[in-house]
DNA sequence: CAAATTTACTTAACGCTGTAAATAATCCAA
DNA sequence: TTGGATTATTTACAGCGTTAAGTAAATTTG
């Protein structure tokens, strides 16, 4: 049936249109001036013929929030080439708050926004995307202790510990928490990174991965 | 004057009505579904009568912010007491952690939501409450570090670092980050303090605030 | 005390918002 | 070509923040 596929297909097409203008939007004029009218004006369709292609709002964002996950995981993909797992971690760690002060739209909708989560209630089903992050996170550290890096202790409560850590920094500085704290603006970033130093020498117990 | 004092303390009681409105449909619905005109149902005004006591919402969302930091200022009294400052640290996390998950939406407005740095930045002072809360972690900290209990660091950098880790904590968990990775409801708190544990642990030299 | 003025508040309106229901246009198979 | 299904639009509802204009009460002034 060529022709279902080929209808298919525009579905897809449309769909995508509908995320690229909803991603540009929330670029441009951040996540409150969102608007279904608006992202229709730019398709160049009625308003309500998203509603054609998404359920709701929610689900837009919901999408959104999946595809930043994928970005992430492209960004990620250098991390295979460092043996050193402790070494691998720092990178883990600089990537994350690279992605997260570079697109702090996508940041939101995978890490802040409440809309993303509630559409994964609504859909009864668990959090794919942001568990198989930190059971990455965990491996490393699990690695790492195995290794002699890091000291042994509960690598959720480690995960945990550290994913704060650095999903704190990002979200205080895009949140503008910390320009009213750090005089110069282009000094936040140097700054957070210094944090993360820290991390890491404070969990390196053998000196083998020391900066 | 006494009739000029008597206006002023009801133009201040209205101003306080209209606080209390907010932040009840605030802690009942969510920062989304707080709107001018259910605060004027509340209160039983019109809409239009709360702009004569402040100049926007955004303004209503400074205010309430400004209230989060006293209570919050309120809840470390204890932290006086404290003579050891490696314990006065980890007091000071767990009523840190406590008070973001009891007043989420309090914590919204004091770490998360953008509309009050709008407006600081809008009346072009500085973080008052941020800044008064951060030099007193600092300061603590310094005082470890020249007790012994920790190792030397730059005071801004672990500051930084300590923050973003209890407020990673916080916000992830208020943003139900943390319910779909930690399965049992009830053990996300346990969890969140053994984290907390493990940063005290792991500053700890001296071994003389330990466990 | 009456008139003028200030204060406190409301009504009406503008231009937005998400979304549901009814209607119209388009497409494909018989 | 006609009829049913799909796709898109029009219309409508109820809500939003906010401004401008209007009103009534309180206060000050003559």
């Amino acid at each position: 049936m060529g022709i279902a596929e080929r209808k298919e297909k525009q579905k897809l097409e449309i769909r995508k249109m509908i995320l690229e203008a909803s991603m540009q939007l929330f670029v441009e004029e951040g996540f409150n001036n969102v608007s279904i009218r608006r992202i229709a004006d730019i398709i160049e369709y009625s308003p309500t013929t998203i509603y054609l292609y998404f359920k709701d709002k929610d689900e837009i964002f919901f999408n959104l929030h999946e595809i930043g996950f994928q970005k992430m995981l492209e960004m990620n993909k250098e991390l295979d080439d460092i043996q050193n797992p402790l070494l691998r971690l720092r990178k883990m760690g600089e990537n994350y708050i690279r992605f997260g002060m570079e697109n702090p739209e996508y940041y939101d909708l995978m890490f802040i926004q409440r809309e993303p989560m509630k559409k994964l209630t609504e859909m009864g089903c668990d959090w794919k995307n942001g568990d198989a992050a930190l059971t990455r996170l965990r491996d490393t550290l699990i690695e790492a202790m195995e290794k002699g890096y890091i000291a042994q202790t509960d690598p959720i409560v480690l995960s945990l510990s550290i994913w704060s850590m650095v999903h704190g920094l990002v979200s205080l500085a895009t949140r503008e928490r910390l320009e009213k704290l750090v005089p110069e603006k282009g000094q936040i970033l140097p700054v957070i990174m210094q944090s993360v130093d820290w991390l890491v020498k404070s969990l390196d117990i053998s000196g083998k991965a020391a900066l």
